[in-house]
DNA sequence: GGCATAATGTTATATTATAACGTAACCTAA
DNA sequence: TTAGGTTACGTTATAATATAACATTATGCC
């Protein structure tokens, strides 16, 4: 079994895109099943549509990707969103605040602390595993009991650099 | 000269209110004048209604606020927003990001890397000094080039722990 | 099957934010 | 001092994001 691609290199390295989505998918079904919860189709659906890209993704532009096709009833907006709802619930996408798009998650399960480098310019996110414990000690020092932390870290990627000039 | 109050102490203890308010605002001005920027009434206003309850506040809240008393040409969400961006963009506002929210930053014209604890129940928020570099050196090892972090945590203050009970 | 619960579907509307364009204030330099 | 550029403000309209409330369908379980 090869290595499991780095959270990095997902977002801003090559890596087999086709067989990542399939674990990924699998990885979202045991899960499921082990907590005894529904991946009802439209939840599949929504997380295939943002399998398929790695990349964060507006509720209505996934909601457009629903209604593509021309079906002739359109769904509407509570259908994405509490699909959405369901998936960040269990770890398995992430919703990045300073964008209101959401992303897969590429450790499905793991609610908290997930960190992300957010490229400007080409709009990739990796995922980071989370190595920093001085904040949450700074919390709990002063008596804040912590539910859950946003870490989004804006800029540019080493690629989008070159391409500045 | 009293010592300057402590982040946290701001948010979640006692301090000086009226004081802190006129540091702040005197602060605000005086960055002003040296970085040559116009601090106008309607800037100074929204500086103003952030700066009496050290709480985020919507940018409807503000404009609510603004229109207060009721005037009979009520003002209109752009004039809010601008406000708020240029305050933001001189570091004498932070807007959290994941409350669609702005409040007034304590260490004025430090742009960069504020941490919050957002309590979930109060809604009171204190912003950290930066500790942490680590994952600032993650990125750079990635190649990555910061702009802007945000860092949110949420969770539940020491005093609404006890009221929980 | 009948019942409870969970999920989806539907309609309408709330909330947050910005585009586009016009007007006023301010600065400064001939 | 005033013409001309620039910055900020004002106004209208609308875009983008998100949820409330309630009806319907599917699922699990006895």
């Amino acid at each position: 079994m090869p290595a499991k691609p780095k959270s990095a290199d997902i977002a801003f390295r090559k890596h087999d895109h086709r067989r990542c989505q399939r674990q990924l998918m699998s990885a979202a079904k045991r899960l499921c099943e082990v907590r005894q919860l529904r991946l009802t189709s439209r939840r599949r659906q929504v997380l295939e549509i943002l399998l398929a890209s790695h990349r964060p993704m507006g509720a209505y532009d996934i909601l457009a990707e629903l209604n593509r096709g021309g079906a002739v009833d359109r769904i509407a907006p509570p259908i994405v969103y509490r699909a959405l709802e369901f998936l960040v619930a269990e770890g398995l996408i992430h919703r990045i605040e300073s964008r209101n798009a959401f992303i897969c998650c590429i450790q499905p399960g793991h609610q908290n602390g997930a960190q992300f480098l957010i490229c400007r310019d080409c709009e990739r996110i990796a995922e980071l595993e989370n190595s920093d414990r001085s904040l949450l000690a700074e919390a709990n020092s002063l008596g804040f009991e912590v539910d859950h932390s946003v870490v989004e870290i804006t800029g540019l990627c080493a690629e989008c650099q070159k391409h500045a000039g």
